[in-house]
DNA sequence: TTGTTATTTCGCTAATTACCAAAATAGAAC
DNA sequence: GTTCTATTTTGGTAATTAGCGAAATAACAA
């Protein structure tokens, strides 16, 4: 869950998220959308797969990115768990 | 928003935030248990606070540090945001 | 005012992270 | 095999962050 939080802290993340949340799409179309060149958009991925935010699957010669909904319900389990007493994070 | 992520990023700081939610604490309490000298616990609640998560109380020579449970509030509903389409985070 | 305790700010170093350009890799088509 | 396109890794610098000790500040008590 420490990845989690971690991959969200970064504006650039969220965002990547956010667009992912409204279609599939691949890494060149994200590094078009926002100004980041593609080297600087893999490392960012490297932090979301890492939280196993997304999950990638190779469509021919792109790579298509998608969002882990699991791992957000498992986030927001561990949101309500703040206020929750006596048990760990 | 952004800032609650950011600071909810370290883990350091999600610890201090589950002792907070079993009991409002001082600075000095929170120093003895994790193992961090005062300077550096200071830099954390800075950020707690940028955050908005916690508030402070002065008690006479003591600041007591309670959770703000308002913002944990928000951050549930920017989490499911995460999952509903068209609508910004 | 002086002294005591609690917390913060200052000044600094070490570690991490973000970013890019260029080179390397992976897969598909030929 | 070669070539083309998409993505990642490498190698580097700049910016940010975490951590500490020492000094400064805040509130109270005497």
């Amino acid at each position: 869950m420490a990845d989690v939080f971690n991959a969200l802290s970064s504006p650039v993340r969220r965002n990547i998220l956010s667009m992912l949340k409204e279609k599939d799409m691949t890494a060149g179309e994200i590094a078009d959308q926002l100004n980041i060149t593609k080297p600087t958009l893999s490392g960012h991925f490297n932090v979301l797969k890492t939280a196993d935010l997304v999950v990638t699957e190779r469509c021919g010669t792109t790579i298509s990115y998608s969002l882990n909904t699991t791992v957000i319900e498992e986030l927001m389990a561990s949101v309500v768990g703040l206020l929750s007493k006596k048990d760990k994070d």
